[in-house]
DNA sequence: CATACTCGTTGATCTATATCAAGGCAGAAA
DNA sequence: TTTCTGCCTTGATATAGATCAACGAGTATG
């Protein structure tokens, strides 16, 4: 089985050994500032669909993802949206020193955030540089992921988009561990068709026309209308257009 | 004159209290920290068009741009080209923990920057908190802007991505001190037809015709091929789509 | 049970931008 | 001066993807 090359590692890894399970905090951690905290943080639920925090409204808190997905979209004052971020379990949002959301935070997926006062979260952060260092490291990598995702919105055709998009959730979703015993991949595309489109500047109708292209090609088997099986991943990524390594796909 | 609205606050400052005049490195430096850093740090020169590092290439260093103006683009296998950043004086450049660049930097224009080995770099960054909080501010304006940028190759038109463009170095350009005395923008345009083509993910024709319907329509004038004058900002910044309030243009 | 709503698919047509092709201008080289 | 070369402009045509429109399956609602 030579599906588990490097090329599949997922992308972040929870850390079992630390009580708050996420990535913006828990590298490096140490039992007096994981209490400060602990102290402050605080669990929200959303329901798919529903919007976290809409742009240009107040967000006192910063977040980490522990369930679900959540989205970052800007809008036009037309209506046309564009997705900018895409943050899956232990991924970040918020940033420290801004008051108001830059973006609309909306669920994509059925959501729980594990959440910091900003303010308290911010103060730790002073006093602990650990916490600082790994808030870098993760918004070099969203910003790696930003620019890989410009080439995408700026080069590809849509064939190219969808086939990325789907090797990017592959990548990432934990339910990776999905694979068939077959080698095969089949995750769930946590994502509508209209979330897609946003996703990669296309119109809907587009998604889904490339989809069923894709799909009677044999490149994907779909189960239902968000079941994804992939035959053979490596097929499938040769229809992104990327590097035969990869990149630094996110 | 009205033209003095916030719209126009250029991106960055220089700081200039400080003998290392880069956004990277310059806020609230103290002595010891600078010494270590002039010891490690040299200056290199490029002329317009060439290139700094290729993408893939060892990079062992970190640097800010001084004068001039680098692109950072990505290239896929057929040679489509989507620039995925541009670096005016003071931004910065290179991964701190990352041996090899991620893209091809180029010089747009002749070219100085101001370089510090990677690895003593990372040494005093671990030591001095306060240049890696510096870090983690500039990495979230350039993932704002990231951001922004998405938005402009997802969803807006050829017309409303000149128009961005243009805007865009207009509020950076630090030559905007060239305000003439009428209340008109004057300013060079620092990027061939083609650089702005990668920039917005259109072909160089496009561009072309874009700003010779722009230029009939007296929303530009041009002096010369770089040469750009706004006669009115607003006017311009209403063709671009965005939101009146201008949002993180950075 | 009927109705309506959400989400996805597919078809027909239109159009913004790409592609292909030619030519212009200014500065450099001969 | 002439010739080149790099950069830009403009025209003719092609096409990928958008738009407009209809419909289908599943599920919730009254």
């Amino acid at each position: 089985m030579t599906r588990t090359s490097p090329k599949l590692q997922p992308y972040s890894q929870e850390c079992s050994d630390c009580p708050i399970r996420h990535r913006a905090v828990c590298a490096r951690c140490e039992t007096d500032e994981l209490e400060r905290l602990e102290q402050i943080k605080f669990y929200r639920s959303f329901e798919a669909g529903q919007t976290v925090v809409w742009a240009g409204d107040k967000m006192d808190f910063v977040a980490s993802v522990v369930t679900g997905i959540a989205t970052l979209s800007q809008t036009m004052e037309d209506g046309r949206r564009q997705m900018v971020g895409l943050l899956l379990p232990s991924d970040f949002a918020g940033r420290p020193g801004r008051e108001t959301s830059a973006y609309d935070v909306t669920a994509a997926t059925d959501l729980v955030m594990c959440c910091f006062r900003k303010k308290p979260f911010e103060e730790i952060m002073l006093k602990t540089p650990h916490i600082g260092q790994r808030l870098l490291e993760m918004t070099l990598d969203e910003l790696d992921a930003a620019r890989e995702w410009m080439l995408l919105l700026g080069r590809k055709t849509a064939r190219e988009k969808i086939a990325s998009l789907i090797c990017i959730i592959a990548r990432r979703d934990a339910s990776l561990q999905l694979r068939a015993s077959d080698g095969q991949l089949r995750f769930d595309l946590p994502l509508t068709r209209e979330a897609m489109s946003e996703y990669l500047g296309l119109t809907l109708e587009t998604v889904s026309r490339q989809m069923s292209i894709l799909r009677k090609e044999g490149l994907i088997v779909t189960e239902g209308k968000r079941q994804i099986i992939i035959p053979d991943f490596d097929r499938l990524l040769e229809e992104t257009g990327d590097d035969s390594d990869g990149g630094f796909l996110v």
